[in-house]
DNA sequence: AAAGAAACATTGCGAGCGCAACTATCGTTG
DNA sequence: CAACGATAGTTGCGCTCGCAATGTTTCTTT
């Protein structure tokens, strides 16, 4: 194994410190703000791209890389607020599909703005010219997952 | 304001699930392998290299962006373990300084190999020869919260 | 010097999450 | 086709966290 160096060692430190501060600060500005978590608009945009406005319960959970039961109770939040609706799977009964409501999509679109000036002022300044690089970095980051 | 460009907005969704997943990940071994959480892991990081190996509440807090009530409770875990040691400030009667222990020094070392191999594998194997790039943007990232 | 505001740490409380257990259903295999 | 293991989703439980309120001590103001 190589032997890490300190420059990797300090970038991995500095790298979780800010994806920690990001998050935080833009959960809680969606919370106060636009009255819905980080996560829950996650998966309205999630369902908003899925074919038919529909995703099955482990098809959310993976994308949201939240356990089943997470996506359970996530999905019961959405369901009393009325933005989404379980509908049984025809093709296999144990399943559920997870349909987006007209709602919920207008609850996401009014979410948009609050969302787009966390990105802006907390990421997009802070990135400049570099969101290319940083997106790649992020892709290989988040595929090295698979092994070990 | 800048209209967030769409390249910046998939760095973002990119950045975000990366941070995630590797949180996630580098969590999980730290509970089975080393037997610690990463941000108990953290602290005792954080008070090794404080002068006299010792900090006050609050400002372990603020270094670990944890809510003060959380690293209340965090240290109270570590403290049952015997690894810190709450020490009542001669200077502020408010407060508490806490102490790394000589255990707490050792349990510390004895789970670097596990967050060490867990670094490499997630992480600096994906970044390659873009650590200090990414450290400079993370920075930056960290920096960005205060206004607004 | 006394009164009010601010700061430090803690506690009660509720929210969200993951793990393990459970039920129901599906797929496979003898 | 009957039995078995695998899979989908849910629920009970325990853990961690943040917010708000509290008690104590310090700082500020007059």
């Amino acid at each position: 194994m190589a032997p890490l160096s300190p420059e990797c060692q300090s970038a991995f430190a500095a790298y979780l410190m800010a994806a920690k501060r990001l998050t935080q600060e833009v959960g809680r500005r969606m919370d106060s703000e636009a009255g819905m978590s980080f996560e829950e608009y996650d998966v309205l945009v999630t369902l908003e791209y899925a074919e038919g406005h529909r995703l099955r319960m482990s098809d959310l959970a993976d994308r949201a890389l939240l356990s089943r039961s997470g996506m359970t109770r996530l999905v019961d939040r959405l369901e009393r607020r009325g933005w989404v609706a379980r509908i049984p799977c025809p093709q296999d009964r144990r399943a559920s599909h997870c349909q987006l409501t007209d709602a919920g999509q207008a609850a996401r679109e009014a979410a948009w703005p609050t969302l787009r000036q966390a990105i802006q002022e907390l990421f997009a300044e802070a990135v400049g010219d570099d969101a290319k690089a940083l997106e790649a970095i992020s892709r290989r980051i988040a595929e090295q997952k698979v092994e070990a």
